[in-house]
DNA sequence: AGCACGCCGACT
DNA sequence: GTCGGCGTGCTC
C-alpha cells in the first residue's frame, strides 16, 4: 500500500514541480522583469478568462484589447483581471500561448467590464458569450477602408494666377487634411474646383484609414413648446442630470402625449452638461424613419444607429465611434446596451413594456432590466417610457424605487379615441368572413369621409391552419410541432418556427383528394381578401414582415399613407409602434381575444398593452378617432379596461392577483428548458431534476412538461418552471441543483431567469 | 463559436 | 474493408 502510494507520488512529481514552477513564475507580484501572466476573456462561449503569456514589460490595464490564439484561430479578447494580483491559476506557465498583439483601440471601460460580469452571473451565461455582444468579432480591430484626404504641399508657395474660387480652396487646405467634399464646402465652391486643383498638383493627397468624423449634435437647437405637464416632467429629468447620479424614472404617458419630447429634454440636458454620451433603446421594429426624423430635428444630427440590420461597415463605424467617445447620441435595439460607451450620461428605454426587449436566444436577458443596471454602473439617470408600463415598472414606481412622471393629456389638443367593443355573438360576420357589419360599416363611413382605417390582426399569412375536409389531415411542419401557415400571396406554406417553406398543395397528401383542402381561421392576407371584395374601390395595403421586405419599400408605403394615398391599412404588430398617421381615424382590432388564449402569466397584461398601442394610432391629429374591438368575450377584464379607459384599476387588479400568488414582480420564475433528440431521455432527466429539487419551502417546481412547442427543428423540448416565493438570488440555487443532478450528455439544459415567453 | 476527435451507415 | 455523418468536448 505504502509502496503503491510512493509510486503514485513519484509519478505525480513532475506535475507538482510544474505547479510550483508556475507559481514561482507568477512574477507579477514584484517588480521582476520578463514575461508575465495575463487573464484574457475571449468572445466565445467560455465561462472564464484564459491565461496567456505577456512578453512585454508594460502591464496591461483590465479591458485592454489583445489578439490571442485560441485553438487553431486567433481572437481579439479583453484583459479581464488585474495583472498585479496573485492569481490561483494552475495552468502551467510554460504551456501558455503568447499574447500576439496589443491593440491601439481604447480599453473597454471599467463599468462595461463590471456590466458584462454581472449580466453573465445573472443570466447564468458564459462571460465570453456576453463579451461577444460587446465586441462582435467581425468588427473589433477591423480597419476603416482607406480614403484620400488633401492638403497643401508643405511650405509651398501659393501658385501663380489662382482664380478666386481656387484661392479660397487654397486658403482652406491648411493644417488638417480634408476630404474633397469638406474642402469644397469649407471654401464654398463646387467639388470640381477642388478636383481640378488636385489634377494641377496644387494639393497633396494623403491616404488615411480612419473614419470620417462623426457629426456632433447642435445643442443650441430648441425643442418644440411643451405643455405644462410635459415641461414639469422634462424639468425633473434635467434636475436629475444635474445631480449626476443614478436614478430611474418611469415616464408614463398616454399614447400621443409627447413622451418623446420629454425624454429628449433629458437627453439634451445630459449632452449639454458633460458632453456625455446618451443611449436610447427602442424595440427593433420601432426604429422608424419618422422617429429618426424627429430625433434629427431636435439634435440637428442623425443619431448613431445600432441594430441587427445595419451594414457591417456602419456597424464597425458605430462601434468605434462609441468606443472613442466621438459618438454622442446612439439609438439602438437591445444589443446597443453592450456597446463600449466611454462616458454614458443618460439612458432611455422607449416602449419599455415591449416584449421584444427580452432576448430569447443565446444569452437570455431582458434589456430593460439590464439597462437599469447599466445606468447604475455608469451612475447616470435612466428613463423607462411607455403608454402602458409593465407591471414590474409600475410596481417599482409605486414602491418608490423609481420616480414617477405621468402625462395624462394628449399633446396638441388631440383627444383619446372612442372605444367600442363589438360583441361578435351579437353582430357576427357573414359566414366565412371575419369582419362584423359594425366594423365594415365604420370603414365605409371613414372611406366616405376621406379618412383612413387600420385593421389589426397579429397573424401573418392567409390562414394559420389548413386541413383536409375529407380525411382530416393537417399540414404540419416535419421538424416542429407547428402548423404550416398558408401564404397565399407568395403561393407557399411556411413554418413560422423554423422557416421551412414548401409550395401550396393542390391535393391532400393523405387521401389524395383534390378540392378538399380548407383554410381555417384568418390571417392578414385573408382579411385583405375580404376587404378587397367589400371595398374594391379603396386602396388597401398589407403591412407585415412578409410584405415589408426592404426599408425602402416600407418608407415608400409610409409616405403613401401619410400623403393620403392609402385608404385601408391591414397589418400585424409591425404597425402598432412608432407611426403617426394624421388621417387615420378608424381602428379595427379583428380579434381582440387572440392574445388572451393560452393563458400564460402575462397574457392579460400583454393583450391590454397591445390593444392600447393599436388604439393609440387612431385620431392623433385634429380629427377624433374611433376604435372597434371585435371580441367574443367583451366582458373580459381586459376588454372592460379598454372600454372604461381605467388603466390604473386594471393594473391594480393584475398586481393584486400577482401578489396573491407570489408571482412576479413579487416572487420569481425560472424556466429550465431541456432539449434533445430523444423524447424519453429528455423527460427522464426532467423527472430526475424534479425529484431532486432543492429542499426549500419557498421553491416549487412544476413539470417537467413537454414545452408548448414540444419539437423545434427536430429536437424535443421539455420544460420545468420553478417558482420562488420571494425575491432572492436564485442563481446559486439553480447552479447547485443542476450541478447536483448530472444531465445525460445528450440532453441540453438552458436556464431562463425571469422567463417572458412561455413557448 | 469553431474545430478536432470519435463512433455507426453506404460505398469501392 | 474505408469515407463521412454529426454528436461531444475543448479551447489558456
Amino acid at each position: 500500500m505504502s509502496s503503491l502510494r510512493k509510486t503514485g507520488d513519484e509519478e505525480s512529481l513532475p506535475i507538482v514541480r510544474k505547479r510550483k514552477q508556475s507559481g514561482a513564475d507568477d512574477r507579477q507580484g514584484g517588480p521582476a522583469k520578463g514575461p508575465s501572466r495575463v487573464k484574457v476573456l475571449v468572445p466565445l462561449a467560455v465561462p472564464t478568462a484564459f491565461d496567456y503569456r505577456l512578453d512585454q514589460e508594460t502591464p496591461l490595464v483590465p479591458g485592454s484589447l489583445v489578439r490571442v490564439p485560441v485553438g487553431q484561430k486567433t481572437y481579439i479578447g479583453a484583459v479581464w483581471q488585474k495583472t498585479d494580483s496573485h492569481d490561483q491559476s494552475d495552468y502551467d506557465f510554460d504551456r501558455l500561448k503568447p499574447v500576439q498583439e496589443v491593440l491601439a483601440t481604447p480599453p473597454l471601460p471599467q463599468d462595461l467590464i463590471q456590466f458584462i460580469d454581472w449580466v453573465a452571473g445573472y443570466t447564468m451565461s458564459p462571460a465570453g458569450a456576453v463579451l461577444r455582444m460587446s465586441m462582435p468579432p467581425a468588427i473589433v480591430g477591423k480597419q476603416a477602408p482607406a480614403r484620400t484626404l488633401y492638403l497643401r504641399h508643405a511650405n509651398a508657395e501659393e501658385p501663380e494666377g489662382l482664380s478666386v474660387a481656387r484661392k479660397r480652396v487654397w486658403e482652406a487646405a491648411v493644417d488638417q487634411p480634408k476630404s474633397v467634399s469638406a474642402l469644397a464646402s469649407g471654401a464654398g465652391v463646387s467639388q470640381s474646383v477642388v478636383r481640378a486643383m488636385i489634377q494641377a498638383n496644387h494639393l497633396r493627397g494623403i491616404e488615411v484609414k480612419t473614419d470620417r468624423p462623426v457629426r456632433q449634435p447642435d445643442l443650441a437647437l430648441q425643442g418644440p413648446k411643451l405643455s405644462t405637464e410635459q415641461a414639469d416632467a422634462a424639468k425633473a429629468l434635467a434636475q436629475s442630470v444635474k445631480r449626476e447620479n443614478f436614478e430611474t424614472f418611469m415616464l408614463h404617458g398616454v399614447t400621443g402625449s409627447g413622451k418623446t419630447e420629454v425624454y429628449f429634454e433629458g437627453l439634451h440636458a445630459a449632452l449639454a452638461r458633460f458632453g456625455a454620451q446618451i443611449l436610447v433603446l427602442v424595440p427593433e421594429i420601432a426604429l422608424t424613419t419618422q422617429w429618426l426624423e424627429r430625433f434629427e430635428q431636435r439634435f440637428g444630427v442623425p443619431p448613431i444607429v445600432w441594430h441587427s440590420d445595419i451594414t457591417p461597415a456602419a456597424r464597425r463605424r458605430a462601434w468605434n465611434a462609441v468606443a472613442s467617445g466621438e459618438a454622442k447620441v446612439v439609438v439602438g435595439a437591445r444589443s446597443a446596451l453592450f456597446l463600449p460607451f466611454k462616458s454614458l450620461g443618460f439612458i432611455t428605454v422607449d416602449e419599455e413594456h415591449d416584449p421584444s426587449y427580452k432576448q430569447e436566444e443565446g444569452v437570455l436577458y431582458h434589456a430593460r432590466d439590464m439597462a437599469v443596471l447599466r445606468a447604475k454602473l455608469a451612475d447616470c439617470p435612466i428613463v423607462l417610457a411607455s403608454a402602458t408600463p409593465s407591471l414590474e415598472t409600475q410596481h417599482n414606481a409605486a414602491t418608490g424605487k423609481y420616480k414617477s412622471l405621468i402625462l395624462k393629456e394628449r399633446h396638441g389638443g388631440a383627444v383619446l379615441p372612442t372605444m367600442n367593443a363589438v360583441d361578435m355573438r351579437v353582430n357576427p360576420p357573414p359566414a366565412g368572413q371575419w369582419l362584423s357589419p359594425v366594423l365594415t360599416g365604420a370603414i365605409k363611413q371613414a372611406l366616405s369621409d376621406g379618412e383612413q382605417s387600420l385593421l389589426f390582426l397579429n397573424r401573418r399569412g392567409y390562414a394559420p391552419l389548413t386541413l383536409c375536409r375529407t380525411c382530416g389531415h393537417r399540414f404540419e411542419c416535419d421538424s416542429c410541432s407547428t402548423w404550416l401557415v398558408e401564404h397565399r400571396f407568395r403561393q407557399q406554406m411556411q413554418c413560422h418556427q423554423c422557416g421551412f417553406i414548401t409550395g401550396l398543395p393542390s391535393a391532400c397528401p393523405e387521401c389524395k383528394n383534390t378540392d378538399s383542402l380548407a383554410a381555417c381561421g384568418p390571417g392578414v392576407e385573408r382579411v385583405f381578401e375580404e376587404v378587397s371584395s367589400q371595398f374594391p374601390e379603396a386602396k388597401t395595403v398589407v403591412m407585415t414582415s412578409d410584405t415589408m421586405t426592404s426599408s425602402a419599400r416600407m418608407q415608400g408605403l409610409i409616405q403613401q399613407i401619410e400623403s393620403g394615398h392609402v385608404d385601408i391599412i391591414i397589418g400585424t404588430q409591425l404597425i402598432t409602434k412608432g407611426y403617426h398617421f394624421p388621417r387615420l381615424t378608424c381602428v379595427g382590432v379583428v380579434d381582440a381575444d387572440l392574445g388572451l388564449r393560452g393563458g400564460d402569466l402575462r397574457a392579460s397584461e400583454r393583450t391590454y398593452q397591445q390593444l392600447v398601442q393599436v388604439s393609440g394610432r387612431a385620431g392623433r391629429a385634429e380629427r377624433p378617432g374611433t376604435v372597434y374591438l371585435q371580441s367574443y368575450e367583451p366582458e373580459h377584464p381586459v376588454l372592460q379596461a379598454m372600454m372604461t379607459g381605467d388603466a390604473d384599476a386594471f393594473m391594480q387588479a393584475e398586481l393584486a392577483a400577482r401578489q396573491s400568488y407570489n408571482m412576479p414582480p413579487y416572487g420569481q420564475l425560472v424556466a429550465i428548458i431541456l432539449s434533445g433528440t430523444d423524447v424519453r431521455t429528455v423527460m427522464q432527466y426532467g423527472s430526475a431534476l424534479a425529484a431532486n429539487a432543492p429542499d426549500r419551502s419557498d421553491v416549487r417546481v412544476m413539470g417537467p412538461a413537454p414545452a408548448p412547442l414540444a419539437r423545434i427543428r427536430g429536437r424535443y423540448r421539455a420544460r420545468l418552471l420553478v417558482h420562488i416565493q420571494r425575491r432572492l438570488a436564485v442563481q446559486k440555487i439553480m447552479a447547485e441543483w443542476t450541478g447536483r443532478v448530472k444531465p445525460d450528455k445528450s440532453v441540453r439544459l438552458r436556464i431562463d431567469i425571469d422567463p417572458y415567453s412561455f413557448l
